[in-house]
DNA sequence: GTCTATACTGTGATAGAC
DNA sequence: GTCTATCACAGTATAGAC
C-alpha cells in the first residue's frame, strides 16, 4: 500500500540515530491526531489539514501518498496508543468496568471518533483502502471481548447460556451505534448505555 | 434549502391533473431507490446515478438542487414507504416481533442501508443539509420504541425497572451498529442480534 | 429544462532545495 | 538520497444565463 519499507540507515549520522522520514511521518500523524481530537474532523480537505498542523499538503502527500492513507494512519496511531492500555485494563478490571471506561475516554477525543465513524461508513466498499484495516481491527476487538466474556462467565459474573459470539458483536455494534448517537447529541451518555447493557448480562437481574 | 415551492398549476392540463414537476421528481426518486436497493450505492457520482436511472445529471440537479438533496429524498421516500407498515406491525405484533422483522426487511435493500449509514456519518456535521432530517427521524423512532416499550412493560412482557429512554436508544443504536457490521460481513445475522437483545429484556430470564 | 463558467478536490508527474 | 514545492489534470458541485 503505502510502501513504507523500513529503511536501514547506512551509517549513524552525527545527530540523527533515527531515520528522518519515519520521525517526520510520526510527528505529522501525532499532529493530525491532536488537531482532530481538539478541533474536530469536519470533512477537512488535505490542504486544510496541512494548514492546521503547520505543514504543506504536498508534504502530507509525500509521507502518506493519499488522504485516506493519512486518515488510516491516525486510526492506526490511536490503536497503538489505546491498545495496550485497553488490554491492561481488561486484564485488571474485567469487561464490565473496561467498556464504560473506554467510552469515557472516547468522549475526550470527539474528532477522532467522528473520523472513525466517517471512515468506517466509507470503507464499507471492499475496494476501499481502509476496508481491510477496519475489518481486522473489529474482528480483533470482538475476539478479545468474546474471550473476556467467557472468562466472566466462568467467574460467575455473567450469566451462562449466552452465545458469546453474538453478545460480543452486540457490544461492539452498540459501541459504534452509541458513538454515532453521541456525535449527533452531546447529551447522550455513552458509558451509561454500555453499563446498562452489561448490567443485563449479570446473574440475578 | 431546496426551495421546492409547490407550484400551483394555472389551469388543469388536458390529461394531467397533477403537477408535472412533482410527478417527475417522484419518478426519479423511486428510480434512484430501486437502483440503490438493487445494484447498491457505491459512492456513485451524480452523473453515474443519472445514467443508471436513464436521465441526465442536469435533470437531477434541476429537481433536487444537489446530490445530498437527492440522497436525502431517497431516504425520505423510504420512510414514506416503511413508516406506515412499521407502525402497523408495531401495533399488531408488538416490539419484540417488529424489530427483528424490520431487520429482515432491511437485509433486502442493502444499497439503501449503505446509503443510510454513509449519509448518517457525513451528516454528523450540524451544517450538513441532511443533519436535521436524520436527527428528527431518529428521535421519532426512539420515541415510538420508548412508547411501545412502556406498553410491553405494562403487559408484563418486559421486565420492570428499566430506564425506557436508555433502552430505546440502546435498541436504535444497536440497529445502526449491527447494520454497519452486516455491511462489512453478509454472514452477520441482523435479526438474531436484535432478537437476542430483546430476549434479555423478557421477565424470568 | 439545458448549457456554460467557475471553483474546489484529490491525484500524478516533475523540478527544485537540503 | 531525502524531502518539499510547483504545475497540470480529471472529477465533482455550484451559480447563473438562456
Amino acid at each position: 500500500m503505502t510502501e513504507t519499507t523500513a529503511r536501514q540507515p547506512a551509517r549513524s549520522g552525527r545527530r540523527a540515530p533515527y531515520v528522518n522520514g519515519e520521525r517526520k511521518r510520526a510527528e505529522l500523524v501525532d499532529a493530525a491526531f491532536a488537531v482532530f481530537a481538539d478541533k474536530g474532523f469536519q470533512g477537512l480537505s488535505i490542504r486544510q489539514i496541512a494548514e492546521e498542523i503547520g505543514t504543506s499538503h504536498t508534504a502530507l502527500r509525500h509521507h502518506f501518498g493519499s488522504k485516506d492513507a493519512l486518515l488510516e494512519a491516525v486510526l492506526v496511531r490511536r490503536e497503538e496508543r489505546e491498545g495496550p492500555w485497553r488490554r491492561e485494563l481488561l486484564q485488571d478490571k474485567g469487561l464490565l468496568e473496561t467498556v464504560p471506561e473506554v467510552m469515557r475516554n472516547n468522549a475526550l477525543i470527539r474528532g477522532v471518533i467522528q473520523l472513525d465513524a466517517t471512515l468506517r461508513a466509507e470503507a464499507v466498499r471492499p475496494d476501499h483502502p481502509a476496508h481491510g484495516f477496519i475489518r481486522r481491527r473489529d474482528e480483533e476487538i470482538i475476539g478479545s471481548i468474546r474471550a473476556e466474556l467467557e472468562r466472566e462467565v466462568s467467574a460467575g459474573r455473567v450469566v451462562a447460556g449466552l452465545n458469546p459470539g453474538i453478545v460480543a458483536r452486540q457490544i461492539a455494534s452498540l459501541i459504534e451505534g452509541v458513538q454515532l448517537a453521541w456525535l449527533y447529541d452531546d447529551s447522550v451518555d455513552m458509558a451509561s448505555h454500555l453499563e446498562e447493557f452489561l448490567r443485563l448480562l449479570r446473574p440475578g437481574s
